[in-house]
DNA sequence: AATGAATGAGGGTTCATTCAT
DNA sequence: AATGAATGAACCCTCATTCAT
């Protein structure tokens, strides 16, 4: 009876709490963190300005809150699918999809995410770092792989783990900047044949950036 | 003699207008738009509160205007140096280090010009595409130059072009949230290979990819 | 039976209603009247929050009925020690030795009755002179008493038993000002010197302090 | 030049501040201060809120600023009048008649000074001894000197000047409770003769209360 | 032209009080 | 009867903007 009740209170709260963490996504996504207020959140979480304090105690908290629920939403979302691939080159190339499609299922997080860095500076500089360094293992493990079977060249895998980061992170940012006219699907296979072919057609061009490590 | 007195007082007003956008620059990357204050801006310039407002006349326009005196910077400073080049593979990649390089110098308006978005939401958006849009042809033409050349691949040229914009932006904004630990410069080569060659060494899979337009 | 059980439940009652007095006059005289959070008074009374309110109607309330309880006993106190005695000269030194001893025993009261004027200034006034002038009259009479009998001069009674209260309060007040880091008792016996006999030694001067009323 | 003119703003500077602080102390003493809003105090100033937030940067420091400057005066009062007096016990007297005329005149600062207490507790404490201890030592310098010239009983000075204090603070205490019906000056020549003879006529009687130390 | 004192709208936060369980 | 989640009124404080000097 006790242990029902208490799950089904602690229940509750965790819900309450996802209903206010969406409600704040969706305005802050909209109007950015500064133009919005408390009352702002609360009315569309059809609660009270007083309630949303019960849940977070300051307005940066939530926000920070939103980030992180993202942030994990997105891990999770990508991880779930490299572990249903075993090669390498198709774990990447689902990597890459998951991570844009998450975005475009979640278009909230994008503006987010994107504006933790402007707003709060420092202070999301180190929990970016836990999340990022916290995970690049995997990632830096399937192109070790991809290497030592002749997938991949033999290529700085920080930079180039970085490069592919800052290209998806990049079009997210330029999606959401442009007004998210178009889909981030209709981007992937572009991206992806950029990232594993290049552009270039030319041989001798080719060899030229070859040398490269 | 008139004209030379109105000359001097033009281009001191002109200068002002400068320092206060240095200061202005300085401070808002430092703190973020909504952290800043007048006060500090004024401070920064060795100028009284009420001598910004007589060069701009809101916060909000301070900030804005130094955003595009950045986009105009980093625009000519991407021109000139395209200018130089005949052959388009050449273009591509002294633009690609021009544009990493303008905010290796400038990286103040690294912060700004990430920070617009989050901050101005609608207002950002317009000014982004005159600028961007505006300026997109003669990247067009240049990419299409070198198709016709065959130097490159049959690709969707504006997909193309959106995808390394949004690669070179997603860099500058990573290097930023990562405290600017690194220069810019050590990833422009890996950014090159990557952009023109790709990372797949092995040759099946990279027929994989060939048949995406 | 049912007068018995009534019986019970108005006892639990009013011990419960003592309880929580106890918890809110530590906590009001601990934090003070503002500072002090119904909150707090609950969690010290191990209740909920709910339970303070249906014992007093309102935060108010609780704090003017700490003060009421506080002040009938110190009446109490007062008068029980001089139903004792019969000469009115020990009647009087029994008295101001047991207000000073009860505050000293009720320290928390001490704060309370203090704050209630700076607090509710208007309300408290007139509770205060209910309680004031509704015994003052025993004391005007063992004062009279005394009088008449030869033991203290022929002085203004009111303004002597004025001056009286104002310098026991005062020490009162003091002491907890300064932290109580003495006792009110290593006090008492120059208090009562001072009031009966005065500092003065040199008797020409004293005779010029005689002829006031 | 300069000069007169930096002198001229500091002297208006130090006007505007005390007009604040006279709007304050009127304020606060009057409604308590958890009751009293910075609103009520600058349209009491006649000037804009943000006005008193230059000059004082938070409500607490504007309360105990009104606090500060009261006892400033309260001191400089008592000072200026001792310093007139040789004789020991008129500069008693004096101290007396000026202390209790000092709250007469500024009868908003018995309510502040009275309040600091309740509201501020530990911050206060403080304060009040650097005040207090600060010219206690004036004090006992004429109480020794009084005790010296044998016009004053050989009793513990430290206790003697406490309750003296105690009785003071009390009367001003009371007299504000109580709604300031009459005036202080009215209870002066009891207190000195009570402070100075005694109540007690009868000298068996005052034998007994000789002993005390 | 340059200044900075004055202003008050605006919003984050607290907490006494209510009420459904 | 006991509870504590929900509420919103109230208030402190900040800071962009104005304007008299």
């Amino acid at each position: 009876m006790r242990t029902k009740d208490k799950d089904k209170i602690k229940r509750l709260v965790e819900q309450r709490r996802n209903e206010i963490l969406d409600a704040a996504s969706k305005v802050f996504s909209k109007y950015g963190f500064a133009k919005t207020t408390i009352d702002q959140i609360a009315n569309q979480a059809d609660l009270g300005k007083g309630t949303v304090y019960q849940y977070f105690k300051s307005k940066n908290e939530l926000f920070l809150s939103a980030g992180e629920r993202g942030m994990d939403r997105l891990k999770d979302s990508v991880l779930t699918v490299i572990e249903k691939e075993k090669d390498p080159i198709n774990r990447i190339e689902k990597a890459i999809r998951a991570y844009l499609s998450f975005f475009e299922q979640n278009s909230n997080m994008a503006a987010i995410l994107m504006q933790e860095q402007s707003v709060f500076k420092k202070k999301v500089q180190k929990r970016y770092f836990e999340h990022y360094y916290g995970h690049i293992n995997k990632t830096r493990e399937i192109f070790k792989t991809a290497i030592s079977q002749g997938l991949i060249k033999d290529i700085n895998v920080d930079k180039a783990i970085s490069i592919l980061t800052s290209m998806l992170n990049g079009l997210v940012y330029m999606w959401q900047v442009e007004g998210m006219k178009y889909t981030l699907n209709s981007r992937v296979d572009m991206v992806l044949k950029i990232f594993f072919t290049g552009v270039l057609r030319d041989e001798k061009r080719r060899q030229k950036y070859k040398k490269t490590k």
